[in-house]
DNA sequence: CTTCGTGCAAAAACTTTGCAAATTG
DNA sequence: CAATTTGCAAAGTTTTTGCACGAAG
């Protein structure tokens, strides 16, 4: 992969700069090895393990946990990340403005099937202004069990 | 209020002692009081808050933070409550099986408002359908900025 | 050069665990 | 009675902070 041609991720950084520029912060080799991989790698992460997953790609780079901490809460706090957890899990970080996603899971097998429903994300955004807010993001997740989990269940 | 009234509450006290008895465990006071305060104050609490508002409501009752954790454990192993977080707030617990409600969330302040939506539920079991699903339940929480800190943001 | 960022280690905050005494079934 | 639960304090975890040095603008 070569990261240097990838429009997306270079709009991104720019995003980043810019934020960074706002606030008269500095724009450091760790706080770009953290956004990027955040960027390449698509799933929630917590701190510890985006930590683990950095020094591992990036040997070189002698990055401590604390870096790890206080680049998430300047990106959360500049909107580029999100945050969320469920149940037993802890928090986990994810880039905020990824392409959207949302999940059809089967809790038998674990199927994922990924959907997009433009009349749910409209009716969510008038909920949203019904209540004063301005929306940034959203996570759904729908639960049930697939087609071929029916068919072979003998319970 | 008198409590021993309450058809809903008792509904909810007798899954609990169920659970308790399939699990051979015992039905304690402290347990009680927590699922209670669970139950009156239809908020999301942190096992801190809820430690304080029940010390302050049952002041006779010694309980300690590690009762009210281990109690928390035990109730959302056994899906009679729940827990989520999300920005800058740690993990909050509330009863599972209130009416059900998806959450409207302040990324900033913190702020949670429930919603029910009729519509995007009807969708989502289309969706589900569509896709040879069958639906048995959803998780959707929808993220923004509320009015106060839209508000307070123009620094 | 001045200011900010970093790693480190220490501190603070949060959560779990071990244990003797108390309570439940 | 036997077994579980509790509060307490100690032990783990997770997250934040202070500081001296290094890096960015």
């Amino acid at each position: 992969m070569n990261f240097m041609e990838n429009i997306e991720y270079d709009h991104l950084l720019l995003e980043f700069k810019n934020v960074l520029k706002e606030n008269l912060l500095k724009f450091t080799k760790q706080r770009e090895v953290i956004l990027q991989t955040l960027y390449n790698f698509p799933e929630h992460f917590s701190p510890e393990e985006l930590h683990f997953l950095i020094k591992k790609n990036h040997p070189k780079i002698n990055i401590g946990i604390a870096t790890i901490y206080r680049a998430l809460n300047l990106l959360e706090t500049s909107e580029l990340v999100t945050s969320l957890s469920f149940g037993k899990a802890g928090k986990k970080y994810e880039l905020a403005n990824k392409p959207h996603h949302d999940h059809l899971i089967c809790k038998n097998c674990g199927k994922i099937i990924e959907f997009e429903d433009k009349k749910i994300e409209k009716r969510q955004e008038n909920i949203a202004i019904q209540n004063g807010f301005k929306l940034t993001g959203h996570v759904m997740q729908l639960y049930g069990i697939c087609f071929n989990c029916q068919k072979n269940k003998k319970r």
